[in-house]
DNA sequence: TATTAACCCTATTGGATTAGTAGAGAATAT
DNA sequence: ATATTCTCTACTAATCCAATAGGGTTAATA
C-alpha cells in the first residue's frame, strides 16, 4: 500500500502539470481546495516534493509552487521514492535505501529475495517509464483504462 | 515493503515445502531454529496460514506443522493475500479488501488509481504464478537469479 | 516601512500498526 | 498421569501515519 502523503503528492502534482504550460504559481491554498486534500499536510508533502527537486516554490505575497522540470520528465516512480524512501519490497532489494536483512543467511541464494527482486523490477518498470504527462494523457485515452473494456 | 510476519511465514513455509515428501511434521521450535526466527511470533503467524487453508497442524505430543497441499499449489500470492490482507497498492484496487477512497471524486477516471492498477496487475501475475515448489528450485537455477548474471 | 500574503520549519498528537512477549488452555501419545 | 505440542487471548513497546498547531521568514506593494 502506497500512503496518502504520496497519493496526495500524486494529486497535487497531476494539478500542476495541468498548470505547467501558464508558468505560473499555484497556491497551496488552491491545490488543497481543487483535490479536497488537508492544507497543512500538503504543505509538508510539498516541501518534501521541492527539496527533492521536483517542485520550485516563490515565497511571500504572489508566491506558490511550479514544476522544476516538464511533466515528460517526472516520473511516478521518483515522487514515490521521495515520499516514501524506496520502491521495494525488501530492504535488502532497495538502491537509494539498502539494509540487510538481520534474519537472512544468504543474500545470494534468498529465494524470498529473488521473487521478490521480480516484483520490484515490475514496479520499477512501470513507474519509471510513467510521467505525469503520461498520467494526463491517460486521463482522456480510454484504450490504457482496461478496466473499463 | 512487505512485513516480517510475511517474510518469516516465506521462510517457514519453504522449509515446510523441502520437507512435504517426507509427510512428516515439523516442530514450530524446528521451524523457528532453523531460520533464526522469534518462536512465539510465529507461531502467531503459523496459526494465520492454518487459518487461511495453507497448513494443517496436529497437536499434542507427535504433533506438528505441514502443509496442506502439494508446493506446486501454494502461491506466493496466496500466502501475502493471508497475512497483508491484499496485495494492492490502493484500497480501491483490492479485490479481496476493496475500500473507496474517500478523497477521490471519480474512480473511473482517477489516473493514480490507473497506474497504480498497472502495479498490482503485474505483481499478481508474478506472485500468483511463483509457487513454493518454482520458489525451491530457483535457489538452485542460476538463469532466474538475474541479479547474478 | 508597515502590512499582508505566502511559503518554511519544528513540534506535538491521537490512533493504528508492527513486532514481538507472556501465560494459561486444550489435545494427544505414551 | 504426564510430557509434549499446538491454541488462544491479552498485553506491550516502538514505530509510523495522518494530520494539526503555531510561529518564523520572505517578498510584494502601498
Amino acid at each position: 500500500m502506497i500512503s496518502k502523503k504520496t497519493k496526495y503528492a500524486l494529486k497535487a502534482l497531476l494539478v500542476l502539470a495541468q498548470n505547467f504550460e501558464s508558468q505560473q504559481l499555484t497556491l497551496i491554498t488552491d491545490l488543497a481546495l481543487k483535490e479536497k486534500l488537508p492544507k497543512k499536510f500538503l504543505e509538508l508533502i510539498l516541501l518534501d516534493l521541492r527539496n527533492g527537486g521536483i517542485l520550485v516554490s516563490k515565497r511571500g505575497k504572489g508566491g506558490g509552487y511550479k514544476l522544476a522540470k516538464n511533466p515528460e520528465f517526472i516520473t511516478i516512480g521518483q515522487v514515490i521514492r521521495i515520499l516514501e524512501g524506496t520502491l521495494s519490497p525488501l530492504p535488502c532489494l532497495s538502491q537509494k535505501a539498502y539494509r540487510k536483512c538481520e534474519e537472512c543467511l544468504n543474500e545470494e541464494t534468498c529465494s524470498v529475495r529473488a521473487v521478490m527482486k521480480e516484483v520490484r523490477d515490475a514496479t520499477v518498470r512501470i513507474l519509471d517509464a510513467t510521467s505525469l504527462h503520461d498520467m494526463l494523457h491517460r486521463i482522456n485515452t480510454s484504450e490504457s483504462l482496461s478496466y473499463v473494456i
